[in-house]
RNA sequence: GGUCGGUUGGCCGAGUGGCUAGGCACAGCUCUGCAAAAGCUGCUACAGCGGUUCGAAUCCGCUAUCGACCUCCA
């Protein structure tokens, strides 16, 4: 899966799929969901491909703390409850119903099953006591921790999936505070016990406390895909240490490294820089869907940054800018328009022996070869964008529909239709929301288009251009070719 | 400070040794009553310096720069 690899996987037509989702303490931020689509579009090429996929991303609803882990920090959850004066699950259910919103928005579709951390106390104590029986974790004053220079003594799983050297690991230099219940420096928590101002706290044989952040994904992937699964997903900011961590605790529990490929999607910058909530460089998916923000001059549909999203790859660093959004809705619109003009392309020759119709078939297959190639959706797309010329040509009648073919017509409306909006979960957002009165807007708009055209036949110039001008105000454009006029709702 | 990864034409972005995507913008043209839409044509770039090679955006080294991680962050 991941780049240039190959994937073969563990149980014959199946696959499972593990991300690590939003700690629900604050609004969903922007970079976040580029994260999720990128796996969306994975989890829906999976499908597309045949696979039965299991597709988990969790909820981290506690044990995700703030500042220095470990000792004296707090949790995220746990704080922002105190702040607001709000039960801890009074913010979760606020901010989960506000994620699940934006991602709907999103058009991504809702993973096979979406665990909490809160709803596994049980079996992370469970694990907490795994690891200790197998002798890779240690009590400390009611905390109990990873022994990670044991794990590094034994093997050589921990600090390869970041490609930290196992000196840097164990020679730790920088001053960290209340390291004293440490036996190592890179030993993390794995069970933490509560102080006074603590909200959330479990009883365990240990302490009154809660699990260590990295514990829950262990534990839920563990319980929902198996100690071995196919594929473990998250931003690249979380290799180290939160996947390196959950290597550990597997290995600490079960002996083996739970993913066989992990895949890793990149940062958004925005203006070339990192988004920085203290230094104003930062955008809210709401920002940009209202166009409040000084960032942009305008509001961008979902469905605009979705495909703005697909023209990189998900492994490689993408700016947001207002520029680079403007550009990207454009394309979208270019290719969810071709695909309109192709649906109603026919040919009166059902297989064609022209070199044309061979050329497009290729084509779309090209794009689905791409997509093959690590699920390269820009890539894809250019492929795509390719036949839009030759679609193009087809409608405007500079290529002839008779030397491409029905068949090939069909093949390539099919291709077109899976790669939009199967794949890539694109959605046509100028036909959303018409369709009840389609039929209705249909035949009203043949009317206006007939009654235009009268008047162009008698040169009444004035009433024509009234009529273009007057919809193009209510954001509809008619478009004059050579077949007659076509008209298309734009994006206000 | 350490480790790792970027630096591609006006902008965004693909691309791991020869075939040098794509989108947007821009210019000219075709079509059009005028536009718009659509089409055609043009726009050949790989941070800098040095090296390896018959040949490098692609490999190596140095410099500059941006970023990630090392400390909460997708």
């Amino acid at each position: 899966m991941a780049p240039k690899r190959r994937s073969t996987p563990i149980i014959e037509g199946r696959v499972g799929m593990y991300v690590c989702g939003p700690t629900v303490y604050s609004d969903v931020h922007i970079g976040n969901c580029r994260t999720f689509v990128s796996f969306d579009v994975i989890y829906r090429y999976l499908m597309y491909l045949g696979y039965k996929v299991r597709y988990v991303r969790n909820i981290t609803d506690v044990g995700h703390l703030e500042g220095d882990a470990d000792s004296n920090a707090e949790d995220k959850i746990s704080k922002k409850a105190r702040l607001e004066q709000l039960e801890p699950m009074e913010i979760v259910q606020k901010y989960t119903n506000g994620f699940h919103e934006i991602m709907h928005r999103f058009n991504t579709l809702d993973p096979s099953i979406e665990p909490r951390a809160t709803g596994h106390i049980l079996e992370q104590i469970e694990m907490v006591e795994e690891i200790i029986k197998r002798g890779y974790g240690y009590e400390a004053n009611g905390s109990v921790y990873f022994d990670t220079n044991k794990l590094l003594r034994e093997t050589d799983v921990y600090g390869k999936l970041s490609g930290r050297k196992v000196e840097d690991l164990l020679v730790e230099t920088r001053d960290l505070k209340n390291q004293d219940e440490k036996r190592h420096p890179s030993d993390f928590a794995i069970w933490i016990k509560a102080d006074e101002r603590h909200l959330l706290r479990w009883n365990a044989p240990w302490s009154e406390g809660f699990p260590g952040w990295h514990l829950e994904c262990s534990v839920m992937s563990t319980k929902y895909l198996g100690e071995r699964f196919d594929i473990h997903g998250g931003g690249n900011d979380l290799k180290f240490p939160h996947h390196e961590n959950e290597i550990a605790q597997s290995y600490g529990a079960c002996g083996n490294t739970p993913a066989n490929y992990w895949i890793h999607s990149n940062m958004l910058l925005l203006n070339g820089r990192k988004m920085s909530k203290s230094e104003g460089n930062n955008i809210t998916p709401v920002q940009l869907f209202t166009g409040d923000s000084p960032h942009i001059s305008k509001a961008y549909s979902p469905m605009a940054l979705r495909f703005f999203f697909l023209q990189a790859h998900y492994s490689s660093t993408l700016d947001l800018n207002d520029a680079s959004l403007g550009a990207a809705e454009k394309g979208y619109r270019r290719l969810i328009d071709t695909y309109n003009t192709l649906k109603g392309l026919s040919s009166t020759v059902s297989k064609s022996e022209h070199a044309l119709a061979g050329e497009m078939e290729q084509g779309i297959q090209a794009a689905f070869d791409e997509m093959n190639d690590d699920f390269n959706a820009p890539k894809a797309m250019a492929r795509m964008f390719e036949l839009c010329t030759v679609i193009n040509k087809l409608a405007d009648g500079q290529l002839s529909t008779d030397d491409a073919g029905q068949h090939t017509l069909d093949t390539v409306t099919k291709g077109f239709s899976d790669l939009l909006f199967v794949i890539f979960g694109l959605l046509d957002e100028s036909a959303a929301g018409a369709d009840d009165h389609m039929d209705q807007l249909q035949g009203l708009m043949q009317l206006v288009i007939d009654m235009r055209q009268q008047a162009r036949l008698n040169k009444d110039w004035p009433t024509s251009d009234k009529i273009r001008d007057t919809l193009n105000a209510i954001h509809i454009e008619l478009k004059d070719g050579k077949e007659g006029t076509q008209w298309k709702i734009n994006e206000k």
